[in-house]
DNA sequence: CGAACCTTTCAAAGTCATTTGAAATCTAGG
DNA sequence: CCTAGATTTCAAATGACTTTGAAAGGTTCG
């Protein structure tokens, strides 16, 4: 068997997993999540610990790391190659279930904490609403319908989630087929 | 005049605050150009620098600093206040024009960028398709497929942000209808 | 014009998340 | 049970981004 460990990257490789970096990044989370995630979609057979450190150019600790952390993210599967020494890494390649996945578990968690943190606003508020002082009852009048569109928002938002990760069932198909053909 | 400067913020603006600030960050903006906006949102009247430094207790730069990036968002707007000294600030009320304005100019940038770069992968993965080594031309064909369900999710993405956008407008009326209510 | 006051700029300091690499731990084969 | 190779952990280093505060630049009013 070759150098087998040494591959460099294609200039392909290099670009798409420069853009899942970044765009990964930019939703919050590491960047090395994403590239990690890119070569695994790019690579025709799983691949151990040690060929993403070697393709990627980073420390064993931070390939580990990594590692576990998109596994927890459910966007890598470990792989028990027949005859492999250890384990090996493919990614998920269904895209769609896999982002409406981390949409649901992630966006919804801050629109439910947005929700609660205006309801407590508003009972904080209900005080003031009474108050003997015109001025502060004033003020304390405007918070509450500024507050609420707030809310609002917030469960609107909610929704949207909602069925984005609904819709991404229906319109994965079309992705989904080019997936399966190998 | 008493001292209408050390005004100290409400439980429930310094919640609403808090809030906004962690939310704004997350979408990869300063967490206090969150919490300006939402002290001006929060505010019957237009405030100048002065009066959110000391309600937000921060430096007179940053408050400069912040104060012009929200400017550049167009999240909050210069007040010409009859007889006061210096410009005040309001913040834009109308929530949803405000987020799909953010959105429209920032994300569909990175979506652009994301097609962009996948079409350039595309491109240079071109010569590898006729390689005269098998597994390579393999590799080549495998990627190819997966880049462009990459990049169809790129284009899904864009059309569902061009969605949203146009959805806003439609839906804004409810909550704008709560906005013109003062 | 000059004084008082406000705002903006920017280099330096501070803060915080990520990355490193060595040590500890684990696993499998001999 | 021991050794070798691989993996995980974690304290410390690094580096990116933010905030500060002093100095410079503007404005208004006497």
């Amino acid at each position: 068997m070759p150098d087998e460990s040494k591959r460099v990257l294609w200039e392909s490789e290099v670009i798409v997993t420069d853009l899942i970096g970044r765009l990964i990044e930019f939703w919050g989370f590491k960047r090395n999540m994403g590239r990690t995630w890119a070569v695994l979609y790019l690579s025709p057979e799983p691949m151990g610990a040690r060929e993403l450190q070697d393709a990627l150019q980073l420390s064993s600790g931070a390939v580990s790391m990594t590692l576990n952390e998109l596994l927890r993210w459910g966007v890598i599967k470990k792989v028990w190659e027949p005859g492999q020494r250890r384990d090996h890494f493919t990614a998920e390649v269904q895209l769609w279930k896999m982002v409406s996945r981390v949409i649901a578990e992630r966006e919804q968690k801050e629109v439910a904490a947005a929700i609660e943190s205006c309801e407590a606003a508003l009972r904080s508020l209900a005080g003031k609403l009474a108050s003997s002082d015109a001025a502060e009852r004033k003020r304390a009048e405007l918070q509450r319908q500024r507050i609420s569109a707030l809310l609002g928002l917030a469960r609107l938002g909610g929704q949207l989630l909602q069925a984005l990760v609904s819709t991404a069932k229906v319109d994965a198909e079309a992705l989904s087929r080019i997936e399966l053909s190998r």
